[in-house]
DNA sequence: TATACATATCGGTTTTTTACGATATGTTCA
DNA sequence: TGAACATATCGTAAAAAACCGATATGTATA
């Protein structure tokens, strides 16, 4: 029950369904998901947390980048929660915009690593990258 | 993804869950939930606003009583639930002593009517009916 | 070792959710 | 029609969650 529990409350808030659906495919370092969403970073870091601690996702580290990927049960879950929901097709306004923001910023990775010359990445510059 | 946040949103609270879980296998009606529940009659209203709002249950007026049962597609994505988070197979206390709960409640159904001479039926006498 | 940097955590504030008693609504049956 | 009753809604208080800036942590590299 209470992995329920968590499992839903972490699908019951949009940035963070917008993080699985981003993840749907690829790993994704933090600031390429900062990037993606519009968050600040703390609120982001936030959400991941609760999404680990629902353990639906792995982290792993490349030089000084945390790499997020779901877990395999996670994909299952995913594709079932797409099926049934319609998530997959494009339909939703926010997850077609993020999934083309998502495609320009990995266009910027460097030999697969996500921050290489990327000046949003600087926490510094970071604030409020709205367009 | 509105459909998905809702759906998520009933399953993220234990009470919501125990609600579909008794509701499976026979329609209920509000008062035989009050009771294996034991919560306030205006909570557990609130929580079946939630459920209906997610359009997981349909309601059907007997006499003055009304039966909440589950809609089809969501017996499926409880079956779907149930197995994968383990929750058919009396493993969790809270679920199991729900069980238990409706079994007696069950058995003083009357020509199949919910409300025949159970005292425990009457709001005034209704509060709090903690064990 | 010191600095830079990516990410996590803390503190505080605002918003959302929950629970419940009181009251309203609408149906039934005398 | 009116009294009784099952359920819904309202008002409000308490608890939880979300957001963000500031700061801490820990890794990488100069």
């Amino acid at each position: 029950m209470k992995t329920l529990l968590r499992t839903a409350k972490v699908l019951s808030d949009p940035t963070r369904v917008r993080i699985l659906v981003l993840l749907r495919g690829r790993e994704l370092c933090v600031c390429e998901l900062m990037d993606v969403l519009g968050t600040s970073q703390s609120t982001l870091s936030t959400h991941l947390q609760v999404i680990r601690q629902a353990d639906l996702v792995s982290v792993r580290r490349q030089g000084k980048w945390l790499y997020y990927a779901l877990e395999p049960e996670t994909k299952t879950l995913l594709e079932f929660i797409a099926d049934r929901f319609e998530l997959g097709k494009n339909t939703d306004p926010a997850l077609r915009r993020d999934a083309a923001k998502l495609e320009k910023r990995l266009s910027l990775r460097d030999g697969g690593l996500c921050c290489v010359g990327v000046e949003s990445c600087s926490p510094k510059t970071k604030k409020a990258t709205r367009e």
